[in-house]
RNA sequence: GGGCGGUUAGCUCAGCGGAAGAGCAUUCGCCUUACACGCGAAGGGUCAUAGGUUCAAAUCCUAUACCGCCCACCA
């Protein structure tokens, strides 16, 4: 039937046939084996934020692959799906969807936009898990499996944490100085600042004296802070200002008399050796600050805005204050120089606005005591890292972690499970309208009530006018329970006990502080153990002159779009391929091409069997195997033998590129055709048994890499070699335990040799491909005469000989076109006549080759040194190379003179 | 300012101590009934530079140059 089909695969309906199929029939399910070792991986759960993009598609991938791997290998492999609220960037989506649509989310109210959120949960969630599916990923889709950060199980998991870290003391409210982005209304946690160079400018500002003498003058890059400024710092070791120190001068455009103070942290070298103090928007100055007991004056709003200033700026951008108050120093003579200059500003990571450094109350979790056992983990190594080269920068964040923000003023995630009474002063709060906030302060030493319920009455005074706290937790928080809360923690589960730890983890490096580390953390913190055993680390997708994908470049490829043009398994495979030691890798579409030309051929390989498949083979063909035959049960078994031991070091491209290169360049290139002939004789059925044996296992190998074409061509065998339903139950192919075949392997590979010199002669000489010449091999060694004479006809079919002939006689004979392979003098005898000159350069120039392998040899072997210090093994094999070299030369040269 | 990686064939990258490899591209010849998404053959590299270690270095060490990441409160 397959007879029928196309000559070029179509992955198309293959595809939606298995995916189906595989759900359908719950092939990913994993059950609780006792018996077995568990595989486990917990997905890095997408944000619902839109589709997936190549980065997931990679990712995913080589999940896919080790979960389907270690199925086959018999581990209960379970690899668990679920998605992330994705907090900020998620609601970001949502509001700018509200935006087109000429609405903020302050006009709909909380209540409804987290039920837009929801939907939104529902679609995108949906569209997620689809296209997953279509990856192929070996993840049961059915709704009870699939986990969300924040679905009921998962906020029990958050509360539980949040509750142990408040009863223990690690997490606590306070004022500090904060990256706010002004553009989503939230409070940051410092590694969500992303720094990037940018071009500014460096502006002088003369601070007069009180008196309107010459004062000091500062450099700075934000002109508009001055309008906050309270003091002007020096360092106390500058010379040039010790005069000045304690001196008090006047703020231009404010008119506010500031000190002069000195302070060590104030850069003698840098602009002017004076540094402007503005306590309330920049962290250092707020130290600084602190330190000399500085007033604190705020002059931007969360929004962004200028306020508390003169009324000239009030309301206005940073951006236009700046301008305005630059031109306005310049009116008045207060700037002195303006310079170039570049210099790093942090933005945010979600929208890449300029980050405000602000002073705000929130929830901060002390870090400290739970990085140390994280530490120690990853220090011996109870959690590894692929490439190693992660360890080191792992260990060392963490050594210097700072505390961690974890409230945000958003309105999509957890809702930070703390009340207030609104009543009495021990569990109070004081609300203060700010601008668009509505934030919520305590009240001077009271203590919220912890709970995940709106608790009834307040604790103390019994009044039930409890509020609570408005801000949700950083998205960050749920996905570091995500290992174990996926399996229920923290109740004590079975899955919990038999999943937990968790294999492997597989994730790029830039979330390995945001995400990683913490997971570690909390898994120390809350399991008593880390939550995986391995890190795999890859790295990013980028464009093919390696730039980063983005939506603002366009530069985009979309993975739907791939799979769908050229078929997923061709996509995995050029992602899988190139995904070498954890290195960023510029992705071109045409790079799918290979992929998808090897699906191809596997997809040929198999009409191939079908056209020559017998309805009812002869299975007791008691045959002897013939040279190919052992040739390529042994290649097969060293080359599974070296793709498992990729596999174990997580060197997946290199295990593909073994069983690849196998497929192709031997079993397709020389079994097969080796076999050809043999179909049309008595021999065909236990040929055939062994073509069947070899491919299945082949296919059994590459199915972790390319699982839709090997589960149909698996399909389209079953009624030849029977099997399981799905690929992924058989067992992974083994190394056979038969002993290494080594002289079919050499006998194969001088054939093999002999065969491409008579292929280079035809071609170089212009024989038309179909016209049969004859061949003379002579060689002096009879053994290995012997050897190629009793597969000769190995050398008639591939290099189009008719008539081959054996002799020990190496003189050439006239009209023939020579090559030397191994012992063997090779002679093409051609009617036509032969370009001597041709033949002539074409031997000097083998000739000349010779000389210098064995000018090479004879230089090593003269060399004392060498032959003191070299081992033995390469001493023989350097010698052995030096006769075997001057053999032919000799013979080479006898070929010449006949030529003459 | 610290740390990490890269520099190998026209392009994208493997190799990481014993005489340079793959895919794509190029050239030539083939529709050889599994596959032109194919088959056969060929051309193409003083492995960034300079030193060093070694009998032997693309491979190890040290500098230099350029490129790229990550981390860090230099205004």
């Amino acid at each position: 039937m397959i007879l029928s089909l196309s000559k070029t695969y179509d992955p198309k309906p293959v595809e939606s046939k298995w995916s189906r199929m595989w759900q359908d029939k719950k092939v990913f399910a994993s059950k609780i084996d006792k018996n077995k070792k568990s595989f486990v991986i917990v997905i890095p759960p997408p944000n619902i934020t839109g589709a997936l993009h190549m980065g997931h598609a990679l990712n995913n991938t080589l999940q896919d692959v080790l979960i389907r791997y270690n199925r086959m290998l018999g581990f209960e492999a379970y690899w668990v799906p679920g998605t992330d609220h994705g907090g900020i960037a998620t609601q970001n989506v949502l509001e700018k969807m509200l935006k087109s649509r000429g609405k903020r989310k302050e006009d709909i109210g909380r209540e409804k936009f987290l039920e837009l959120m929801w939907n939104w949960h529902k679609e995108c969630g949906d569209t997620i898990l689809n296209q997953l599916q279509k990856l192929g990923c070996a993840l049961n889709f059915s709704p009870e499996n699939v986990r969300f950060t924040m679905d009921d199980k998962r906020a029990k998991a958050v509360f539980a944490s949040f509750k142990n870290l408040w009863d223990k003391g690690l997490i606590y409210r306070g004022e500090r100085m904060i990256n706010w982005c002004p553009r989503c209304g939230t409070a940051l946690s410092d590694i969500e600042v992303e720094y990037e160079e940018e071009k500014s400018k460096l502006w002088h500002i003369h601070y007069p004296l009180e008196n309107g003498e010459r004062g000091i003058t500062i450099a700075t890059t934000r002109p508009e802070t001055m309008l906050g400024d309270t003091a002007v710092a020096v360092n106390p070791e500058d010379e040039r200002y010790a005069n000045l120190t304690g001196k008090k001068v006047r703020l231009p455009l404010v008119d506010r008399i500031i000190p002069v103070i000195a302070d060590e942290k104030v850069e003698k070298s840098f602009g002017t050796g004076a540094l402007k103090i503005t306590p309330g928007h920049d962290l250092l100055d707020f130290e600084i600050g602190q330190r000399h007991n500085l007033l604190i004056e705020t002059v931007i709003s969360f929004e962004g805005k200028m306020t508390n200033c003169p009324p000239k700026y009030a309301g206005k951008s940073i951006q236009t204050a700046r301008k305005e108050v630059v031109e306005d120093l310049n009116a008045g003579g207060f700037l002195e120089k303006e310079e170039h200059y570049k210099h790093s500003v942090g933005k945010c990571y979600r929208c890449m606005t300029h980050i405000e450094p602000l002073l705000s109350e929130q929830w901060f979790v002390k870090m400290k005591t739970m990085a140390e056992p994280a530490i120690q983990a990853a220090q011996k190594e109870e959690v590894k890292f692929y490439p190693e080269t992660w360890k080191k920068p792992f260990i060392e964040w963490l050594k210097n972690i700072q505390d961690w923000c974890v409230s945000r003023q958003i309105w999509w995630g957890h809702r930070i499970p703390a009340w207030y009474c609104a009543k009495c002063s021990k569990n109070g709060l004081i609300f203060s309208e700010n601008g668009i906030l509505n934030r919520i302060t305590f009240k001077h030493g009271a203590k919220p009530i912890i709970s995940d319920n709106k608790p009834d009455k307040c604790s103390d005074c019994g009044s039930d006018e409890l509020v609570q706290d408005p801000d949700v937790l950083d998205t960050w928080f749920s996905s570091a329970l995500w290992p174990f809360s996926v399996f229920g923690w923290p109740e004590k589960t079975a899955e919990l006990a038999y999943y937990y730890p968790t294999s492997v983890l597989v994730t790029g490096y830039e979330i390995l502080y945001l995400w990683v580390a913490r997971m570690v953390m909390s898994g120390m913190e809350y399991m008593g153990r880390i939550p995986f055993d391995y890190v795999y680390i890859h790295g990013t997708v980028r464009d093919k002159h390696g730039k980063r994908m983005s939506k603002s470049l366009g530069n985009g490829i979309d993975p739907l779009v791939m799979m769908e043009k050229y078929g997923t398994d061709a996509m995995r495979f050029s992602l899988i391929s190139q995904a070498i030691g954890g290195k960023d890798m510029p992705f071109a579409e045409e790079s799918i091409i290979g992929g998808r030309n090897f699906v191809n051929k596997l997809y040929n390989v198999s009409r191939f069997i079908s056209m020559n498949l017998n309805e009812n083979p002869k299975t007791n063909v008691q045959a002897k195997p013939e040279l190919s035959d052992r040739w390529i049960s042994d290649r097969f078994h060293e080359v599974m033998q070296s793709a498992r031991k990729y596999m174990l070091e997580y060197d997946l491209p290199n295990a593909l590129l073994t069983i690849y290169h196998f497929t192709w360049d031997e079993f397709c290139d020389w079994y097969l055709e080796l076999a050809k002939p043999r179909l049309q004789t008595e021999e065909k059925d236990h040929v055939m048994c062994l073509i069947l044996h070899i491919f299945s296992r082949i296919i059994k190998a590459l199915h972790p890499f390319m699982p839709y074409v090997t589960e149909e061509i698996y399909d389209s065998l079953k009624h030849s070699i029977g099997g399981k339903e799905f690929l992924i139950n058989e067992t992974y192919p083994a190394s056979d335990a038969a002993a290494s075949d080594s002289e079919a392997l050499r006998t194969m590979s001088s054939i093999m040799d002999i065969i491409v010199e008579i292929r280079t002669i035809r071609a170089q000489f212009e024989i038309h491909p179909s016209k049969e010449i004859d061949v003379i091999l002579a060689s002096k060694d009879a053994k290995a005469l012997d050897n190629v004479k009793e597969n000769s006809s190995y050398i008639n079919r591939l290099a189009k000989v008719s008539n081959l002939k054996f002799t020990a006689d190496n003189a050439k004979p006239k009209r023939a076109v020579s090559a030397i392979s191994g012992p063997f003098n090779i002679y093409a005898l051609t009617d036509g006549i032969i370009d001597f000159e041709k033949e002539k350069d074409r031997t000097l120039k083998t000739m000349e080759k010779l000389s210098k392998e064995l000018a090479f040899c004879e230089e090593k072997l003269k060399n004392p040194d060498f032959i003191n210090h070299a081992p033995e093994i390469e001493l023989k094999r350097v010698s052995e190379r030096k006769k075997e070299t001057s053999g032919k030369i000799e013979r080479l040269r006898k070929i010449l003179e006949e030529l003459d």
